[in-house]
DNA sequence: GTAATGGCTGGAGTTAACTCCATGTCAAGG
DNA sequence: CCTTGACATGGAGTTAACTCCAGCCATTAC
């Protein structure tokens, strides 16, 4: 159970973590061993995640959809965990990442609009078949 | 080597095919195991692909870019070989395809603004660690 | 005729990102 | 005290989509 239930600090067990991030156990667990999330334990070497963690997870997922692969989220992780020297680097990976999705999304609309193209063809060829 | 050069039945070995549309020749062979194209074959078994096959792997293609999966692709490819009296049941996955599309492009550009925030945000920190 | 080139097959290996499992600990309830 | 439930660890297994390899055949170049 957590402590400081809606309190200001609140600190979740890896199960209640698990519902709020709609991550498996297992996926919390293995995310932990890549080095993307650094959980506390407590005295009986439990996992406690908090607030922060959440914000944290959140954003990992954000990149995760944006189809950033582990291993850079990883790298993104460390610097991180480096404190502000790394402001700027981890601003510079953030600034690529914002161009991958942008070219990502033209390439998204791109091929969108030749969807649709085929679409009507088939609409105009099950209308010929009807007849 | 292709048999009628610029003539209007291009025909391509595996190598140059892989030239032409960017895929490893593994990859291609690939795809025929999971039946995805089906080239002939000439009189030493080599595999022969046309411009026919060309456009049809362009088109895998551009559902691959839109995250689609192989398994789904074969089954629109099983459906194809099928004749006319799919054609119904292809436009309905196109259909959903393109739906999820919209979903992903909405997705991306709801991330592309938290990832913009947050740029900002970086902004600001560095330029306060500045002075 | 021999060597180089490119293609063929079946099957093993790879990578990413989990997912599952056996075994063990710990705290709380009855 | 004993059971139950959540959690811990190390390691094996899974899935998708390739990728690589060994051993063999056919065509072309000298």
């Amino acid at each position: 159970m957590s402590r400081h239930q809606g309190g200001l600090f609140m600190v979740y067990s890896i199960g209640e973590f698990s519902k709020l991030t709609s991550l498996s156990v297992d996926t919390l667990r293995y995310y932990e061993k890549e080095k993307l999330v650094h959980p506390d334990r407590n005295r009986s070497n439990q996992r406690q995640y908090t607030d922060k963690d959440k914000m944290w997870v959140d954003f990992i997922l954000r990149l995760k959809e944006t189809a950033m692969p582990i291993r850079k989220i990883k790298k993104y992780a460390r610097l991180r965990e480096e404190g502000d020297v790394t402001l700027k680097e981890r601003m510079e990976m953030l600034r690529a990442h914002r161009h991958s999705m942008i070219k990502q999304i033209e390439k998204f609309e791109d091929n969108l609009g030749h969807l649709d193209k085929k679409i009507e063809t088939y609409e105009a060829m099950i209308a010929d078949h009807k007849q």
